[in-house]
DNA sequence: TATTGTTATACTCTATAACTATA
DNA sequence: TATAGTTATAGAGTATAACAATA
């Protein structure tokens, strides 16, 4: 690739960047075939697992919507057997949501989905492009987060 | 990072990869402040900076929704000015839509405000973790590509 | 008869506003 | 009076089915 002279090398490197993770973030989330779950609901059962039970607010918060989409979307999940519910233990106002055995399941099969597709092309390539993206996967992992 | 000792190294690495790569695309879609437009225009729009004129059709299987879907969101567009509608030369049928200047205005507009952002976070990395992500961009966007 | 594009209609997801129960 | 959660209602986005115009 080439760099425009006048422009600074982080813009250049961040444009870059933010096209080819986009265009790879669109073709990772086409590879659910699997329609049984909405995305958001995907979402909202995985950030339960990695945090833990959270009450419908806090995974509200999380997720970036208004309560009362997660009420709806949380009514969802539990018609599904994919989440519990039960009363906090002091205040009578706040519920905790899990995720149950069967929700546990189900966030493993669809990541072993996805990964597949990725593994596969993934082993098509050189080791020294394997070496690079796993250097790279440290330091986009520290982007994300901040 | 660590591998389980039974678990092929493509799928650890794919494993972290889609983490990362997701989690990244989450942070730059939600850089979107201006909201305007919403993504399903902005992509569409995007699309026809990059290609060219396109049919409904056809800009309807780029963004893999179905035409009526593409007639609502073109009608967005064409409302705002932001695309211009020609018959096609030889087939009544056919409709070409392009891009105007006013869209390409916004749409570079658009791009610049999401550069800003992961171009700071960039400039907080040392040289070393540039130089990975500048070399990992290549090779995530022949994956993306395939 | 097949293809391109549009209109009619319905469903999903999300939002704001109003309401209920508890602190 | 404030907070957690839900219900009521509306808007955006997309889908399928039916229709009009043209090849």
């Amino acid at each position: 690739m080439t760099y425009a002279k006048d422009m600074p090398v982080d813009t250049a490197l961040a444009s870059e960047l933010r096209t080819t993770v986009m265009r790879l973030a669109r073709r990772l989330r086409n590879q659910r075939t699997d329609d049984s779950l909405s995305l958001s609901q995907i979402a909202a059962l995985g950030t339960l697992v990695r945090h833990g039970p959270l009450t419908p607010s806090e995974l509200a918060a999380h997720e970036r919507v208004q309560p009362p989409s997660m009420t709806r979307l949380l009514a969802k999940l539990e018609a599904a057997g994919l989440v519990t519910r039960t009363d906090h233990p002091t205040d009578g106002r706040q519920v905790l949501v899990a995720v149950s055995q069967q929700g546990l399941d189900m966030i493993k099969a669809d990541r072993k989905r996805r990964d597949a597709w990725l593994a596969q092309r993934l082993r098509d390539l050189t080791p020294e492009d394997r070496e690079v993206l796993h250097r790279a996967a440290e330091v986009l992992g520290r982007l994300a987060e901040q």
